[in-house]
DNA sequence: CCTAGACTGAAAGTTACTTA
DNA sequence: TAAGTAACTTTCAGTCTAGG
């Protein structure tokens, strides 16, 4: 007898066999062979059997005692599903030299079941082969004799076979294939599939969330399980773009081939979202701001989206000509970077001169950090650092021959670096102490390959205005946020949104386009301001962007209308007791996932639950 | 401390080719 | 001719590190 009691079988399909029934269970048992024995030398092999792509039964094969169960859910006979069976282990037999006795001493059992048993639907007949193939291999005891088999399981309780299904999968993973060097020990759990490949729970959740547009919009859900972090999040930025006709004007006049700053500030308002700022420069000097957008994340996309209507808007009211800022100044950050890059093509970005430093600086200070080893000290002195400094300051700052000048005093750098590496490399061995060599590394995948972001050197030829800092915009942010917090009206971070938008449409914007007016005519302030607000009054606000229009009141009760564009409302929930869901799973009870939001909290459905409880559904139903 | 993006290695998917 | 195979590409999750 093999020491082998099982094989389990791919499945086979009947009506490939007649073509193909040689070659096929070759290579079937080859495959066999390969992994780990020759399914003829197992005791009981189970063999899922399809037939018609539409129907599945379970038949099982005992060697040794040479007979051949087929069972069927609808306790129908397919006779020739047996004599396929039979003519393949003939063959197979013969062919790898397994004696499996005369092809006339085969019996095939048709095993009926009691009608409790039976199928009853349409769909079951998949679980019905999985439950018999569990039973038979639990008992471990198949013989001709004991027909019909007593009632194990009724055919009510398939659907509670599922769930146990969907419990072990969720649990144990499925094996995805078998390590041909050890057979008999399980993969490794990276082998294991995991709930998301089981669920997919990456794709789109189901017609309640679905929105026209691009995949980007629609909300990202991330269930995690077992090794995934036990987490699933509804994700939906917010965004609103604010920008008077008053300001698309400046945009318009000033931004165009000339150079636009933009920089993002927290704490302005109680929720944690962050206002961005675009200021263009006057001739006279002076900057304004000329659009606010307000977003709950900064990420990539939904800066691209702002940044997208914001041009469009231009557009549409100026359509003479291409607008298109010439440069931007950003500080350094990638997802600012990435956007503009997006959907300004044409323009450059430069990177803030000052934030630059301040990276560096940041980074010299940690990277070349004084070092304690065991026995000494290693101390790289402020005057080393000093030196470095400079060095980068002057990369930074100054315009030099031609490209290769710049470049060697990069490389010179770098070289620097090197020296002082190997100073200390021979000093103390090689990789005891890599704070140089860590510094190079970071300076020239963070810093060498962008140097045109950074550099002034390869700014000349550009028009940017008179700045290489964002400092304007700091400064603005930082007036506004003084202003804020001496009104006397508490804590900037407790106020609300609409306070915000109200501040920005009475506050900042007429001062700006007071100041502006005042420069370009010499029309009284309080006039200009009077038709500035004529305009304002006209257009409400953003006009092409009515998707919502809200009245809100502000703080002091006077009433006014917010129009503004969402793309998608939504919010954030936080789904907890993910990892429980397998036992509503089992028990049919979802009130121990809970969700953060407020329907959630209340103990009631929310989307993002009934997205939970829908993936089960759709494994279990 | 938090979020975003680059990077990385592994798995899954694709395609062209081989084999019986 | 269909299944297997190898080489290649794409996708994805996890890690790391950046800057605010």
């Amino acid at each position: 007898m093999s020491k082998h009691n099982l094989y389990a079988a791919r499945y086979a399909r009947l009506e490939r066999l007649p073509a193909s029934v040689i070659s096929a269970v070759e290579m079937w048992s080859r495959a066999g062979r390969r992994a780990t024995h020759a399914w003829l030398e197992s005791k009981y092999v189970f063999i899922p059997i399809n037939i018609g792509n539409a129907h599945w039964m379970c038949s099982v094969v005992d060697v040794q005692s040479q007979v051949i169960y087929i069972i069927d859910s609808y306790n129908e006979e397919y006779r020739h599903v047996g004599d396929k069976l039979l003519e393949w282990i003939c063959k197979d037999g013969e062919a790898n030299e397994i004696s499996v006795g005369r092809k006339s001493a085969w019996k095939i059992v048709h095993k009926v079941l009691p009608k409790q048993m039976m199928q009853k639907n349409g769909s079951d007949c998949g679980m019905f082969v999985l439950a018999f193939s569990r039973e038979l291999c639990m008992r471990m005891s198949i013989s001709p004799g004991a027909e019909p088999p007593g009632i194990v399981f009724t055919s009510e309780s398939v659907a509670d076979k599922r769930r146990r299904a969907v419990h072990e999968i969720l649990k144990m993973g499925i094996q995805g294939r078998i390590d041909t060097k050890r057979p008999n020990v399980a993969c490794s759990p990276n082998e294991k599939t995991t709930l998301q490949q089981v669920v997919d729970a990456k794709s789109p959740l189901g017609k309640q969330f679905y929105r026209d547009g691009a995949t980007e919009k629609l909300p990202r859900v991330r269930i995690k399980q077992g090794r995934m972090v036990k987490q699933m999040v509804v994700y939906q930025p917010f965004i609103l773009v604010l920008m008077s006709p008053a300001q698309e004007r400046l945009l318009w006049k000033y931004g165009n081939q000339r150079c636009i700053q933009m920089d993002s500030t927290f704490n302005i308002t109680r929720s944690k979202f962050s206002t961005f700022t675009l200021i263009a420069r006057h001739p006279d000097g002076f900057y304004m701001p000329c659009a606010f957008f307000i977003t709950s994340d900064e990420r990539q996309e939904t800066i691209v989206y702002c940044l997208q209507v914001i041009r469009d808007r231009i557009k549409r009211k100026y359509p003479g000509g291409t607008w298109c800022p010439s440069t931007f100044m950003v500080d350094c950050c990638w997802a600012e970077t990435n956007a503009i890059e997006q959907v300004f093509p044409k323009a450059r970005v430069l990177w803030c001169q000052f934030h630059v430093f301040q990276a560096f600086n940041r980074n010299i200070t940690s990277k070349l950090a004084e070092k304690q080893g065991v026995q000494v000290s290693i101390a790289i002195s402020p005057k080393e650092r000093g030196q470095i400094k400079k060095m980068l300051w002057k990369l930074v700052k100054e315009t030099f021959k031609d490209d290769d000048a710049w470049d060697k005093a990069y490389t010179s750098v770098l070289e620097f670096c090197d020296h002082k590496q190997k100073e200390i490399d021979k000093q103390f061995g090689d990789a005891s102490w890599t704070t140089w060599r860590s510094f190079r590394k970071y300076l020239e995948t963070q810093w060498g390959r962008h140097r045109k972001l950074w550099a002034r050197h390869f700014r000349s030829g550009l028009t940017y205005g008179t700045q290489e800092t964002t400092g304007s915009i700091e400064s603005f942010h930082g007036r506004w946020k003084a202003r804020l917090i001496a009104d006397g009206k508490g804590d900037i971070r407790c106020r609300r949104m609409d306070w915000l938008i109200h501040h920005l449409q009475h506050e900042i914007i007429p001062r700006y386009c007071d100041k502006v007016c005042q420069a370009e005519t010499s029309i009284a302030p309080a006039r200009v301001r009077k038709a500035m607000f004529h305009v304002l009054d006209e257009a409400k606000t953003i006009d092409g962007m009515k998707d919502v229009e809200k009245e809100t009141t502000d703080d002091e009760g006077t009433r006014f209308s917010v129009s503004y564009r969402v793309n998608y409302s939504g919010e954030v929930h936080n789904v907890s007791g993910l990892e429980t869901l397998e036992d509503c799973a089992l028990d049919r009870d979802h009130t121990q996932v809970k969700c953060s939001c407020a329907l959630g909290r209340n103990g009631q459905v929310c989307a993002p639950k009934m997205k939970a409880m829908l993936i089960e559904n759709e494994l279990w139903t």
